[in-house]
DNA sequence: AATTTATGTCAGCCATATTGACATAAATTT
DNA sequence: AAATTTATGTCAATATGGCTGACATAAATT
């Protein structure tokens, strides 16, 4: 492990001649790291973080989802959960409805509130994405869409699937809201 | 704040049609996330985790940056990095070298290990980046470069220029390896 | 000689994630 | 009806990766 015989410093660059995508790789990187700046600055404000983003965002997209879904999409455990989804409750921007099939289950819903804040992180994002459309091409879009479609892995594109694209004829009371 | 006059579930869901483009937002958040998730399983092994990635990654891109260079380019304190990057130094895969004008300086590269290390953690993502493009339409690679681009904040895009894309012709002592 | 700069380090704090164990209520199975 | 499974909640301990503040050292600059 001494310096003569292992550890001497490479000097020269990795560069995308080395057959890897550094540029794509980087600009993938700080252009996410951009596109979280904005909400995160406002979660600040209200003391809330990446976390809470991400929960009040699925509910607002998902309305009446479960905790067992929510845990499915995040991808996380549910003690995780379970601070971040007390914070958004305690503050009035969820509300857990007893589910009518099961009543083990808790639909969670946004509130007014809740909605309120999931569309003002929204926002920033949606006009960066906008602006940086316009810079690109805008015609293109969709094949932006279709990159980053592909860029999931193929098992989880059913998640991105399962959120709802158009407003849906509104299921009334009686029928059940089929997404599936 | 009860539930009578303000906590009442928003039953409808956030579509693209609030004027927010919700199906960008999300496909840019599952594709970063499963773009992060190859290295991130190497990187366990190695007990390393994200941020040992990204230090590692800029040294290799940038071998011989400073300390405070690498703090500018991560945006962390330098207390945050000390850890990280003195578990690199341990463990073989980042060296310092005093800087040769300003002794105080403590330039950065990485060993042979470090650079193997960098490489395994980017084939699987540039993999990824390759396969997506061959998916969407590979003839606009280029313009998918400029809608990430411009994802990024103006004022850091320099940060994004600064970084090696083709080999350069080496400046230093004799003949450096030109892969070119 | 005094000050500034580059780096390192100590100590403590916070947010977000993890695992494991256990509790409860409701649904399902036997 | 009893036993089991399921959906959720909660307690405790732990890890990672950030943060701030304070202080130390060596080298460069003034």
């Amino acid at each position: 492990m001494n310096q003569t015989t292992m550890g001497k410093p490479v000097k020269e660059a990795l560069t995308n001649d080395d057959g890897v995508d550094f540029a794509l790789i980087e600009l993938f990187f700080f252009a996410y790291r951009d596109f979280t700046s904005d909400p995160d600055a406002i979660l600040t404000e209200y003391g809330f973080g990446r976390a809470h983003h991400r929960v009040l965002h699925f509910v607002n997209r998902r309305p009446g989802l479960t905790v067992a879904e929510l845990l499915d999409v995040l991808r996380i455990t549910k003690q995780s959960l379970a601070r971040v989804l007390k914070q958004l409750i305690d503050t009035g921007h969820v509300i857990q409805v007893q589910g009518p099939r099961d009543r083990r289950q808790r639909e969670l819903y946004p509130t007014n509130k809740g909605r309120a804040l999931a569309m003002a992180l929204a926002v920033p994002q949606s006009r960066r994405i906008r602006a940086a459309l316009r810079e690109a091409q805008p015609a293109d879009r969709a094949m932006i869409e279709r990159f980053l479609k592909a860029m999931v892995n193929p098992e989880l594109r059913t998640q991105v699937d399962k959120l709802p694209s158009r407003a849906e004829a509104p299921a009334g009371e009686g029928k059940e809201n089929d997404r599936g």
